[in-house]
RNA sequence: GCUCACGUAGCUCAGUAGGUAGAGCACUUCCUUGGUAAGGAAGAGGUCACCAGUUCGAUCCUGGUCGUGAGCUCCA
């Protein structure tokens, strides 16, 4: 065979002769500890095992342990090293479904009469041990796609089967590592003893193919890394998630609950939960006013020929509560503000002169969700939008879109999130509004993203169907995404409702529109809040900022006075005059994680000064009880 | 809604070859007046989620309902 010309990226490039597999290529080509590295290699679109021949020559990508997709390609071959456990233990009646890598880890899904427990989990454990030592090649096979048919059809596995008829390539992949056979694309690692660091996490039920009108079939979920090290510090992660779990913090520090007598998804704000909420409702509307903002309020029902007219009864209703009958007229539980802003828009006749309007109320909708996919205060039945709409002229609409991104980063900041991921969802397949206004708003959301100086990925397709938008999912301190802050076009409402505005021409025309909210939902932001504090909120909206614990009772007169006049100094104070020892209310104070404790004993009450114990435990200098309110006020401050 | 698991005092959890229950914390009272993460004692508190069935008898077995959790689906 003729000679071909390989390298790596960026390195010269050696003749090799053609057929040459790639790991002897990546030895030609690699230092020895580069070559320790790789897992894969990259040939244009194609990802390569090791063990294929390479016939032509061009530039390898080498794919490393240390890389996205070197995890990626580790993690989908321990599904199938799970799959071939699962199926060596458990016996031919299993059919093996899918299995691939995801975000964290892996899973497949499996085919069995008998539901798995998690004393299964030990034995699948142990048997992928087993198999890791064994050190099982993973070797490749292609055949054409009626073969594979027919070898799966032989093994009764239907959904290969199924998955073989909807392949429109002629020629397929099969990997086999011992007796396990698996459809797949690849690639794999080079052998099972790879596979050092591995655990399985879960058991749960998903659909075949994700259709719920299709067979439910078990999944396994699992993690792997190719070091030990990672795999602790990942599980660790889901400890620390674990004990931020704000259903959990929520009970401990009594911010919200849930309760039967009321409902599921239905949010009750405790004292102190309520407290937060409108710390966060104050800021949140100083800031819009000072942006040029006016607040609404509007009620929970509207009839219900005004969601016929709004196209939510085409659109949304699954998403809706019942309606009701009012003396023989049918109301409906809002589900969203928009038409409501409406309503107050079309109180009278606009002039462009008005514009832009900027309305904003912090509305409560409900909506109706599967038992299923209630979570907490992350997914709820009825909650609470930071709404806005927006009515402008088409040529105010990329600077107002840039206003809303700097005002929402700002607010965001606030709150402690720095870190976001932005996408641009561009038009639907299904949509609303001519092609040249879905053009002129995707570009003016593009230019302001640009402006910002923000990076975005592009979400084709994803846009809603009447207008385009941009969502902003933040991170939290753990790393872990959330979908709160969203802008969108909106071309359906304004001629839906008819709205119009008087032009210079003199003439009508209709506004454009746009919806947005930051914290998107407030139940679920005050949600992320407490996990991304772990509860221990920061002094400007933590319900009680400082507590006075006396040390014995007689100086319970001291620390009332204290408590009372940092009450009127504007501080959220507790006083615990409990007959406590000292060490008790602390250990009391520190679990409420309150960030002051204001000691006064006979020292503090002689002198007329109060000793304050910090959160991380550091002890201030005595100070008098005006210096202390003055610490809270300046450490209060937002910037 | 679907699959699996779970549902015992305010909270965290024990428990019972099927004979109507227990701990720690919290709560109340008393003793103690103690300087930086739990002082001691006593008391009160439960139709063991709800409804049916099996049984002489069910918190425990069976079925259903409701709720919770993990996913599927969906999304603020």
């Amino acid at each position: 065979m003729a000679d071909i010309q390989l390298s790596t990226a960026g390195e010269e490039s050696k003749t090799l002769p053609a057929g040459i597999t790639v790991a002897e290529a990546v030895k030609a080509l690699c230092s020895s500890k580069e070559r320790k590295k790789v897992v894969a290699v990259r040939a244009g679109e194609r990802l390569l095992d090791m063990s294929e021949p390479l016939t032509e020559g061009g530039v390898l990508e080498l794919v490393t342990k240390d890389s996205r997709e070197g995890l990626n390609i580790l993690r989908h071959s321990a599904s199938h090293i799970m799959a071939q456990a699962v199926v060596e233990l458990y016996g031919p009646d299993i059919k093996v479904a899918i299995g691939p890598a995801t975000e964290d880890g892996f899973y497949y899904d499996f085919d069995r009469k008998e539901p798995f427990t998690p004393d299964d989990f030990e034995a699948v454990e142990s048997r992928v041990r087993e198999i890791v030592a064994a050190a099982l090649p993973f070797s490749r096979e292609t055949l054409s796609r009626a073969e594979a048919i027919k070898f799966f059809q032989e093994k009764g596995e239907s959904y290969k089967v199924e998955l073989l008829n909807d392949i429109e390539a002629e020629t397929v992949s099969i990997y086999r590592q011992g007796d396990f056979v698996d459809l797949c694309r690849g690639p794999h690692i080079v052998n099972t003893s790879l596979l050092q660091a591995f655990k399985l996490i879960r058991i749960a039920g998903a659909y075949w193919r994700g259709d719920e009108k299709r067979p439910m079939l078990q999944r396994l979920y699992g993690t792997a890394f190719y070091d030990a090290k990672e795999l602790k510090k990942y599980l660790d992660q889901l400890e620390e998630a674990k004990k931020r779990d704000h259903r959990k913090l929520g009970k401990e520090l009594e911010l919200f609950t849930i309760s039967d007598l009321v409902g599921p998804g239905l949010i009750l704000w405790q004292p102190k939960g309520a407290l937060a909420r409108r710390l966060i409702e104050d800021y949140w509307k100083d800031e819009h006013y000072r942006n040029g903002y006016e607040l609404l309020y509007t009620p929970h029902i509207a009839k219900r020929d005004m969601w016929a007219t709004s196209g939510h009864l085409d659109f949304y209703v699954n998403d809706m509560f019942s309606p009701m009958e009012v003396e023989d007229v049918s109301y409906q539980l809002k589900p969203m503000n928009c038409p409501f802003h409406i309503g107050i828009y079309k109180t009278r006749k606009r002039s462009y002169r008005e514009f832009p309007i900027r309305w904003c109320e912090l509305g409560t909708v409900y909506r109706f969700e599967r038992t299923g996919a209630l979570q907490g205060l992350m997914r709820v039945r009825g909650f609470t939008q930071d709404d806005a709409h927006i009515f402008c002229l088409p040529e105010q609409l990329e600077e107002e879109i840039f206003n809303i991104i700097d005002l929402n980063l700002h607010i965001l900041k606030t709150f402690g999130f720095t870190e976001y991921d932005v996408y641009l969802s561009t038009r639907p397949e299904k949509y609303v509004g001519s092609d040249e206004n879905w053009q002129k708003a995707t570009e003016a959301l593009k230019m302001a993203l640009e402006k910002k100086g923000l990076p975005y990925q592009v979400d084709p397709g994803e846009g809603v169907f009447y207008g385009p938008k941009i969502d902003i999912k933040i991170k939290d301190v753990l790393g872990r995404a959330w979908q709160c802050s969203t802008i969108q076009v909106d071309f359906n409402l304004p001629e839906r409702f008819q709205l119009g505005y008087t032009a210079e021409d003199s003439k009508e025309h209709q506004p454009i529109m746009i919806h947005r909210a930051l914290m998107g939902s407030l139940e679920r932001f005050f949600g992320v809040l407490i996990e991304h504090y772990a509860g221990a909120f920061p002094l400007w909206m933590t319900p009680v900022q400082a507590k006075v614990l006396n040390i014995t009772d007689a100086q319970l007169d001291y620390a009332e006075k204290v408590f009372q006049q940092l009450r009127m100094a504007g501080v959220r104070v507790e006083n615990d005059t409990r007959n406590e020892k000292l060490n008790y209310k602390i250990r009391e104070a520190q679990l409420a994680k309150i960030p002051y404790m204001v000691i006064v004993g006979d020292k503090e009450k002689d002198t007329d000064t109060v000793t304050v114990r910090q959160r991380d435990g550091k002890n201030l200098e005595p100070m008098s009880v005006a210096a202390f309110a003055e610490m809270i006020r300046e450490q209060s401050r937002i910037r």
